[in-house]
DNA sequence: TTAACTTTGAAATTTAACTACAAAGCCGCA
DNA sequence: TGCGGCTTTGTAGTTAAATTTCAAAGTTAA
C-alpha cells in the first residue's frame, strides 16, 4: 500500500542523489522527528543547502513537493512505532523491557496476520466444524495452548480433549478415524513424540491440522499445515511469542467454527460467559471510580 | 505520548465546538484520508464554511494551525490501522474476521502496555525473585495461563507449581507463609473459589500478586494488584484477549525476575531451549525454500 | 583550457495560511 | 418587541512559506 518505512527508502535512494541533496537526506535521516515541524528554510539552513535543493530532494524521492514529503514522513514515522524484534539488555529498566516485550509481541502478531493464508484457515475451519471429535496434542509450552484450545472448543459444543502425555496421545490416536480431526501444536515442528503420534494418527485417515513453522517435519506430515514462521530467533522473542500466536490462531479457528455451526453459536460463547456469573462474587459496595 | 486516535478525539470534541466548526469536524471524520492532501480553501469549500473557521477548528483541537493539524491527522491515520475493538458480523469472510481478531488483540496489547505501572511490576518482580516458593492459581480460561506461567518460572529455577483445583489450592495455600508468593489470575476478579483461596493465603502472610481487572474483590485483596482493564465488553474480544494479555504480563514478570536473579539466567532460558533439541527430530532432506 | 553540461543557489513569483475587523446572529432584559 | 451586549461567522487584506526562474559556479571531456 504505502511506504511502511520511508526512512529506509531514503537511505536506499541516498546514493542516487546529488551531493547537496545527500546533505538533506542525511539531516532527515538523523532528525526525522524534527523535520516534520520544520519549514523549508529551516531545513535548508540545517542541511546547509538552499531551499530549491530541498524541494529537488523531495521531488527526487517522488513527492509532489516539500509539504507532501513532510506528510509522508509524518505517516511513516507514526506507523513505524518500531514493532521490531527486540534484544534485551541487562541494564534495561522494567519500563524499557516491558515496552520491548509488548512491541515485539505486536510485531509478531502483525507478521503472522499477514502470513496466514485464508484458504488454509477456511480448510481447517471446515474440517473442525465437520469433525466428529477433535483432539489437541502438544508438549511443553504448547501443552497449555492445547488445554486452552480444548476449553474454547468445548464452549462451541465440539467434542474434544487435549493430551500432553505421549502415551495418552498414542492410545487416543488409534481410536480415531477419518471422521475425526487432531490439531498438533508445536513451536519447533520437530518434537519426536508429537511426530510419532501424528504418524500413528495418519494411518487411521484422521485429518491432521498442524500449527508449526513451515518446512518442518510436522508441517510436511500434516494434512492442513498452518504455518507460523517467526522472524529469526532473536533473544527470547520466539520463545515467548509463539505460544501467544498459537492461541490467537486458535481463536480465529474457533470463531470460524462458531460461525459455520450457525450464528447462534457465536452468541452461545457469550451466554456461557453469563452462566459463569454464578461462580462469581459481586462487590458489596459501589465501585470506586 | 501522542494522540493514539485523533479521529476519536475529534468525535469526542465535536460537541464542544461551534456549529460551523462542527461542519468541519463532520467532513474530516467522513473523509479523513482526503483531508490530508487538501488545502485550507478546499476543506473550507467542502465543509461549506469559511477559511478562518477551519483554522479556528484546528486551534480548538489544540493545534498550532491548519498545517500542524494535517500533520497530526496524517500521523494518526498511519498509526491508526484501526486496532479498534471489533464486532463480528456473521457475514464476515475468514479473511475479515482474521483481521478483526488480530487487530483487536493488538489494540488491547497497546492499551495494556500503556496502562501497566512499572512500579507495581517492579514490586511484583522483587517479590517473585525473593520468594522461597511461587504458586499460580486460576480457573477456567486462566488455568492454562497458570500452567504456562509455572512452566516459564521453572525455567528460571524458581520453585513453583500451578493449581486449578480449588481443593489443591486450599491445601497448598495453608502450607505457605510470608516467605512465599502466590499469583492469582482471573479475568473477572470475582471467582468465588479463587477469592476463598486468596483469603486463606492472606492469613498466613503470604504475598499475593493478582492479575485481574481493577476495582474487583480480587484486586482489593491482593498485596500487589496488577490491573488488566480491557475496553468494555464488546463481543468476544474480552473473552479472547485477556488470557493472552495475562500471558504477556507474565512474560514481563519472568524476564524481570530473570534479570534480577542474575544476568546469567537470561542466558539460561536460551540454554534450556538448546537442551530440548535432543527431543527433536531433524529433517533428513534440505528445507524446501 | 574551453565548450557543453550538470549542479547549485539568489532573487522573484506564486500560493496558501493566517489575521484583523466587521457583519450577522443570538440572548436577555426592559 | 426592540435594543444593548455578546458570540459566532465570514470578507478582505496581510504575511509567511513554498516554488519557479534564471544565472552563476562547478565538473567533465575533448
Amino acid at each position: 500500500m504505502n511506504s511502511v518505512n520511508l526512512l529506509k527508502l531514503i537511505a536506499e535512494a541516498r546514493e542516487d542523489l546529488r551531493k547537496s541533496e545527500q546533505k538533506v537526506a542525511d539531516f532527515v535521516l538523523a532528525n526525522p522527528n524534527d523535520v516534520i515541524h520544520m519549514r523549508i528554510v529551516d531545513l535548508a539552513a540545517e542541511a546547509e543547502v538552499s531551499e530549491p535543493t530541498v524541494v529537488r530532494f523531495c521531488r527526487a524521492l517522488g513527492h509532489e513537493g516539500f509539504q507532501d514529503f513532510k506528510l509522508m514522513l509524518a505517516q511513516g514515522l507514526a506507523s513505524n512505532t518500531n514493532f521490531e524484534q527486540f534484544s534485551l539488555d541487562s541494564k534495561d529498566t522494567v519500563s524499557e523491557f516491558k515496552e520491548k516485550i509488548f512491541d515485539s509481541m505486536i510485531g509478531n502478531l502483525l507478521n503472522i496476520k499477514e502470513q496466514l493464508n485464508p484458504e488454509t484457515l477456511e480448510e481447517a475451519i471446515d474440517a473442525l466444524a465437520n469433525a466428529r471429535r477433535v483432539e489437541f496434542y502438544g508438549f511443553g509450552a504448547s501443552a497449555p495452548v492445547c488445554t486452552d484450545a480444548a476449553h474454547k472448543f468445548h464452549r462451541l459444543k465440539v467434542s474434544c480433549t487435549s493430551y500432553s502425555d505421549p502415551h495418552m496421545q498414542a492410545i487416543s490416536a488409534v481410536s480415531l478415524d477419518d471422521r475425526d480431526v487432531i490439531v498438533a501444536i508445536s513451536q519447533t515442528g520437530r518434537t519426536k513424540d508429537l511426530l510419532h503420534t501424528v504418524k500413528l494418527v495418519k494411518e487411521t485417515g484422521t485429518t491432521v491440522i498442524a500449527l508449526c513453522p513451515s518446512g518442518t517435519p510436522l508441517a510436511e506430515l500434516a494434512s492442513i499445515p498452518i504455518h507460523i514462521d517467526l522472524e529469526e530467533d532473536k533473544d527470547l522473542s520466539t520463545l515467548m511469542s509463539s505460544r501467544v500466536l498459537h492461541l490467537v490462531v486458535i481463536d480465529v479457528l474457533a470463531v470460524g467454527v462458531a460461525m459455520k455451526l450457525g450464528p447462534g453459536l457465536v452468541d452461545h460463547l457469550k451466554t456461557i460467559k453469563r452462566s459463569l456469573r454464578s461462580l462469581r462474587q459481586n462487590d458489596k459496595r459501589p465501585p470506586v471510580s
